[in-house]
RNA sequence: GGAGAGGUAGCGAAGUCCGGUCGUAACGCGCCCGACUCGAAAUCGGGUUACGGACUAAUAAUCCGUACGUGGGUUCAAAUCCCACCCUCUCCGCCA
């Protein structure tokens, strides 16, 4: 969210945002209702102070043994004419809301304009392509093929867009979880947490999923409840409406959780395999922090979510994503895209943002400044290190022999009870 | 699911029965500044909510409004009375 102030006093940088997003939103209607809002409120808080004063004459006659008739009259016709401004008013400030809402937050300078993914811009290539000497093969076929993964009976206990992973497969995922933590907790200085994977309106607010994005979610039936798409909204929430000391700052937080995205209107897309699922898991990266280093701190959670990938051997590019690309509430997004060579594709694996102060004005995360007595909004910024279903998409890919089992790379053996390799499943 | 108790500043807590300068919100703790001290503790003095609006270069000062879990209602006036909901705690039931 915006600050209307702040829409109020720069409209042009403002509206130049919403071109560069290819935004029809029109701030001409918010401005109107927003000075309407103030002309009422104007009116209403000078009828309140009024009042305020004449209900302490009130008292002050009552107690001194004395009849206040007339100012009874007078305050009778004022609380009327309040409670209508103050119904108007409710009304208004709906509408201010639901437009401040429904604005994205203003793409960085630094980042690219362009209308589509096919606009971002690559930031930088780490490692380089496997050497094959066979045509690889897609995940889907190598994970079917030696057991891991089965999609047909995820399809009959749940539906498509789901999986069930068996053997070295359902290890890999455990390991893979564990593997990332312990990087983010015991070298990048990551506070642990777990919290629910369902959440409340208000959390999906905070963090923008809300209003806009409902169809995208899994909202559980005769209840207030949903699942959450990513970690970043449970742990994001973790500080709504509080304001931290300056010394705590930076806050840093990572979680493994399920997540669960509907998939509305990606039908056709990945149809196959993993890379687009209902349900996975995925560690996140969170970081509350000073307003004056965001950037900063991306940098650093981008070289943590890289990091990942660097001690898997996985080749892999960053992008900075285009105007037309952002998400709705970030300001700055990297993605990182891990090489497939079943696909031949980059895909996907990593999504880092710096939201500024977008979503701690909605979630009222504030910190208070050392040296000022008014509090401040934090930036909040997030982003995955990494995604398990996908890492796991990259593993089989990239490590594929030619007899169809896959090596496992050494920084997993530890984990895997020191397996090297994947062959058949028992 | 049943019964009971509770939700007021950073924390604890008074006020609610019987509505009226009680929200810059008693009192205590904490925190900040100052005095005393070589320094500290103790003691003494002072200060310490947030948000919105007006005025502003200002996220400074000042003025006004709002907020006692949330949302409604009654009233000239609600922390206080009425209704609904949320959350916490205790006991019972059920249960991984």
């Amino acid at each position: 969210m915006l600050d209307i102030r702040y829409i109020r006093s720069n409209t042009e940088d403002v509206r130049s945002a919403l071109r560069k997003r290819h935004s029809s939103l029109n701030l001409d209607e918010l401005l109107a209702i927003d000075q309407e809002r103030r002309d009422i409120l104007l009116e209403v808080e000078d009828l309140k102070a009024k009042r305020n004063q004449s209900s302490g004459e009130i008292s002050r006659i009552k107690k001194s043994g004395g009849d206040p008739a007339d100012l009874l009259a007078d305050m009778s016709a004022m609380a009327t004419r309040i409670k209508v401004l103050d119904d108007q008013l409710k009304r208004i400030d709906q509408q201010v809301e639901d437009w401040l809402l429904s604005i994205p937050n203003v793409p960085h300078e630094s980042v690219p304009e362009g209308s589509t993914e096919n606009e971002n811009q690559e930031v930088r290539v780490w490692g380089s392509k496997p050497e094959m000497n066979f045509t690889p093969k897609e995940h889907w076929e190598l994970g079917t093929a030696l057991g891991g993964l089965d999609f047909e009976t995820a399809a009959k206990i749940t539906g498509s867009r789901f999986v069930v992973l068996k053997g070295w497969a359902a290890r890999l995922e455990r390991a893979l979880a564990s593997f990332m933590l312990d990087v983010q907790t015991q070298e990048n200085g990551y506070a642990e947490v777990m919290p629910p994977v369902i959440v409340n309106r208000d959390s999906l607010l905070g963090t923008g999923q809300l209003p806009k994005f409902a169809e995208d979610l899994f909202h559980l039936e005769n209840t207030a409840y949903y699942l959450i798409p990513t970690a970043e909204v449970p742990v994001t929430n973790l500080y709504r409406d509080m304001t931290l000391p300056e010394t705590a700052l930076p806050i840093a937080h990572c979680a493994c959780t399920s997540c669960f995205r509907s998939e509305a209107g990606s039908y056709g897309k990945d149809t196959k395999g993993m890379i687009r699922q209902h349900q996975f898991d995925k560690v996140e990266l969170v970081r509350f922090v000073h307003p004056d280093s965001s950037y900063a701190e991306l940098e650093l959670l981008l070289g943590h979510a890289e990091s990942i990938l660097q001690k898997l051997g996985l080749h892999y590019r960053v992008v900075t994503l285009c105007t037309g690309d952002l998400g709705f509430s970030s300001a700055k997004t990297y993605d990182i895209e891990v090489w497939l060579p079943g696909q031949g594709a980059y895909r996907e694996i990593s999504s880092c943002s710096n939201f500024e102060d977008f979503q701690a004005r909605r979630a009222g995360i504030r910190f208070k400044p050392h040296d000022a007595k008014k509090s401040r909004l934090v930036h909040t910024l997030n982003g995955s290190g990494l995604a398990i279903g996908r890492t796991m998409v990259a593993l089989l890919e990239n490590y594929q022999e030619a007899d169809g089992s896959v090596r496992i790379p050494e920084v997993l053996q530890p984990y895997m009870h020191g397996q090297q390799r994947i062959e058949l499943c028992k």
